[in-house]
DNA sequence: AATGAATGAGACTTCATTCAT
DNA sequence: TATGAATGAAGTCTCATTCAT
């Protein structure tokens, strides 16, 4: 391994050092009431630091994003790889896993909507958002891909398989997102997992070829 | 008409071209990035004006939210209403008014979810903060008085209606934020309104008793 | 009675009416805190009438002074002319004449001790300025005058009455004012009454010729 | 001398040079009428970094008096500690002490009774409000022993000897803030140091045993 | 004379970012 | 490379004062 090679796997092991601190700070207080001084706390590290391996503050926001997504088509390919599963039985592990990456880090959903902010996108540099857009539709298309095959094999409906995988992403975070802030008010948080579970028995019944 | 109710009448006009104001400002920018004084040159007022109609920015904010709110709920319960519609057509329906709230303001989903931050609710007069709660939970009750029409009738599976109504809420909401947000990297608009309608049938159809 | 002259006297109800209401809430919340806007409702008035009245803020808080100060003025005078007492006994009457005037209205103390502000002063109108400084000379000289007295009747030591008479309202509002600022964190305050006696005693004693 | 040690002796530095900024300003116009901004210039500093050294307006406010506090206990201490001098000539070193001290910082009166405010005591932090206390009563209890001495040896009547105290404080306070309210106008601030000896010469044969 | 809605300057404070060490 | 003290722009909110009615 050569100099250059061992300075570079340094740097990204310090660049994973912050992130994993941002995402207890940003899972704590959000994104605005988060300052870079409470990262570089919980990263041991000095805020001037930070800024040696993050543009900014929305440019490390985003690469937690990022890696989270990563993450995320890990656990889809796994998924849409299972040869041993019929379409269903896939629909069924998606949801696990998306459950999965969830708990891992609640921020998921979140994060990628806040992304969403074009004054958010504005301070982002091209790199990372042509990567942010690739691992994206990456994703997305992972799912279509499950949903392909369901359509393929006359299990699932006719329909355009992108727009499926849409709403199922769609379905997942808003059940995500509305009874996370139901809950606030409610304090009822068990009530999530259910609501998830007949939120998808319904979309499969509704998926399914008559 | 007396002075004082033409003074009411008055000031409750100022408060709406304030409301009006805000959410122009909001819609561009985002809450955390929109400022009072933007918000008060879109209003053509100065800054201090807009404290003797809200209490602050937080309070602003959800004002607006609970304007559109009063103004689903009305559309909410004229479809209820409609006694010349079976289920499964007051299911469409539905769907058809929420479109038609959020078309009148694309920022009632993001509201909502603004509203969740519980850092806002600290900054709420009780009285807001209690009119919201009731809004809501008005809402959600109309939807879920739809859904227990068809479980009755025989039309839809026999799950909780409230369940089924929040899964109505977020399958709605969550289609909404995510096109609108790939929409931005994406420029594409049309697609939503497609998306929104495979969305429910596939919904409509896993309602439905076998 | 002329139209000129009842005019003139109704001018000056109103602004009792404003001294009054002012007096209440500087007593309460201290000049910073209190606002013109506390003061007119105190006096179930405008913003804007309190400026018909008083040029600004700080010309009423002023305003609110000289009126003790005549109030004081009207007693200690009362102390000084009665000829049924010795010098001693004029100086314990005139401890209980403060004392009572700081009764009535607490805030006394405090005010003569706002009106140092350079800052303060600079607001003032010159004639008030002016009548500030005709009261304040005035009450120190019917207290000097008392001293005078003693010391002509070989009474009291030989000082310059007017200093004594310094001393004496310096030790009165130095007494008042630090237990009122002790007592604010030991929440004791009967100890006011007790330490003023003593120290009018080691006073007096202090003052009587050998 | 480790680099800790240099650190933390180069903050205390930066804090003194922004009290002395601090006193410079407040002295000029009061507490209310100086900003934050009047002291971060007059330090050459700029606004933020004040907020590095002390929590916010009331905590620097109050900082200041604890110096000044601080310096007053020493040669309160110096005083009472000297065995030749007898009770008098201790009350009469007592009196140069204070007067030493009041010209190092004129403000130090005007400080004690800010303190008294209770909106400013809020807005303190529990440990500084607990380092006011004690040396304020630290100071008292010094004077108060200097008296007790003075009745234990048959010198002074017999009162209550922290009574004797406050008396003492009070008139010396009370005389620095009357004269120099007076001299405002007046102009006159030479007569200050003469008002103060007569004061202290009535107070001292007041005190003493007939 | 009286009103009170509106003003807008300005206060305190925070915090992303920089830069000398 | 890492630091962290310092910056200073910007944000929210207050309130003395004005002025059209």
């Amino acid at each position: 391994m050569g100099i250059r090679e061992r300075k570079e796997r340094e740097r990204e092991r310090r660049r994973q050092q912050i992130i994993v601190a941002a995402k207890r700070v940003f899972s704590d207080k959000g994104f605005n009431k988060s300052t870079m001084e409470d990262i570089a706390k919980e990263a041991e590290l000095s805020p001037g630091t930070l800024y040696l391996y993050f543009k900014n503050k929305d440019e490390l926001y985003a690469s937690l994003s990022l890696r989270i997504l990563q993450y995320l088509i890990i656990r889809l390919e796994h998924v849409n790889g299972n040869n041993e599963m019929d379409p269903i039985q896939k629909v069924e592990a998606l949801n696990e896993a998306m459950f999965d990456v969830y708990e891992f880090d609640p921020l998921i959903i979140i994060n990628m909507f806040h992304l969403q902010s074009s004054e958010t996108l504005k301070n982002l540099s091209d790199e990372l958002l042509r990567e942010i857009e690739d691992l994206s539709r990456k994703s997305l298309g992972v799912i279509a891909g499950i949903f392909q095959e369901g359509i393929d094999k006359g299990v699932f409906i006719d329909e355009h398989p992108i727009a499926l995988a849409d709403i199922f992403w769609s379905l997942f975070s808003g059940v995500i997102l509305w009874e996370s802030s139901k809950s606030i008010i409610n304090g009822n948080k068990d009530y999530l997992r259910d609501t998830l579970k007949i939120a998808f028995e319904v979309f499969v019944r509704g998926l399914k070829k008559a």
